[in-house]
DNA sequence: TCAAAAGTGTTAGATTTACACCCATGA
DNA sequence: TCATGGGTGTAAATCTAACACTTTTGA
């Protein structure tokens, strides 16, 4: 990638001795990590689990997987989500590469984060259990393997720019929800309070968010009207503001 | 980095044939790229050069590296960026990671995109022609190698949104500079223009851009006050709102 | 004397924030 | 009947955007 073949001193040494330019020496592992959001009772949180093998063995961990040779990291990221959680086309999203020499104990390895959002209900705890991954409150997270509580935060802070540009929140949400379950989980996503009848007013001004006649009761005894995310309208005029 | 050793058949069957948990098979190349901006003659500009090596060579490229196994991928980026420009602690983030599996015709290569900002006065001729590098206007990019002009964008992108969180300019200006050359930057950067009075208005209630006696004549008959970044103020009260 | 850039305030409109009460229901 | 969450509007404050003329000076 260099334009000129001034590279420096060891690297200068194979060039001459007539190795590629593609030196095999500089290859090196790359991973994948995911940080899977989910919303709960209220809580964002994290799908997280107990490392299986060493090093690190026994350690909380975000779930990953390494990149194969005939995938983009997209797609192994893609993989890894299926892997865990039997779901495709999950909203995923790039977040930032981790590339500290030691950050791994066992190897040199560079590591590319993704988050994802899922509906928890969707997530079949059969699989969970089998796959012994935890949803931990984001704000309650253990101490974890390498820098994975690094990502997590840089993987929030993204979370956080994303909700006020893209309707993101309605992928952790049900197909139907109340607009206090909206409002939680903006709260829970941004970590602090909002005021409810200006929510409400940004809410109603987005004309993809719908109201339907049904109510939920489960929330309270009064009931609830329940919404939904209007795909098609979004598509066509995206005026979206939060 | 999976939890459980139930893999996918063909990294499972590699375990099984009693291989290391991290695969030799999977390492792959990781570069950087570096979009180093500069600004010049009321201009954003981008430095990038030929190609000079095989596949893709003579074509417009950015400048990059190979990460080497001893060295964190911001060390890489900053390295790169020695080897070009002769300096150090340039501004520099991490933009983004392209992985595309063909995305280099050559071989299989991960690259990890990270953009830095200069004053163009501060890069030394000399070394500009010996890299055989050119400041190019970034609206008026020819077509680069492989997905170059791609990595330029979301770079230019990214700077737009650090340009109000964070006082950036100062590293792609001189040291002394007028209220209209900061504007002019501002504007190139962004991509439009904004009111001249509105502008200023702001620049006054950042207490740390600083107005000097001196007085600038080469822009004007009249001449413009000289303003400086002080650091020292940005550090105790860094009020920035641009 | 005039062209060219420097410098300077005000106002209308839009956006944001703060705030309090009634409603419907099941227990 | 009362505790609980659901639902609603207004006014003040802040922020943003639009706008035009005077100054200085070298050519």
């Amino acid at each position: 990638m260099n334009f000129t073949d001034s590279l420096t001193t060891d690297t200068l040494t194979e060039e001459r001795k007539g190795m590629t330019y593609y030196d095999e020496h500089s290859k090196v592992l790359v991973s994948v990590d995911c940080i899977i959001f989910g919303f709960d009772e209220g809580k964002l949180r994290v799908l997280i689990g107990r490392r299986q093998l060493n090093p690190g063995r026994g350690l909380w961990s975000l779930y990953g997987g390494f990149v194969r040779n005939n995938e983009s990291i997209d797609d192994a990221a893609n993989r890894v989500l299926f892997e865990l959680t039997g779901l495709n086309n999950l909203y995923m999203r790039q977040v930032w590469a981790f590339g500290n020499v030691d950050r791994d104990p066992g190897e040199r390895v560079i590591s590319i984060v993704y988050y994802a959002l899922i509906n928890t209900n969707d997530y079949d705890e059969e699989l969970r259990k089998q796959h012994e991954v935890e949803w931990i409150n984001i704000d309650e997270l253990p101490q974890m393997y390498s820098d994975h509580n690094e990502m997590v935060a840089k993987a929030r802070r993204m979370m956080q720019e994303n909700i006020s540009r893209e309707p993101i929140s309605f992928r952790l949400l049900p197909e139907l929800f109340t607009l206090t379950q909206l409002q939680r989980l903006y709260e829970a996503v941004c970590g602090e309070e909002v005021d409810k009848r200006n929510f409400r007013k940004r809410i109603k001004e987005m004309d993809f968010i719908e109201k339907t006649e049904l109510i939920d009761k489960t929330g309270s005894k009064r009931g609830a009207y329940l919404y939904r995310f209007n795909k098609k309208v979004y598509n066509e005029e995206p005026n979206f503001k939060l």
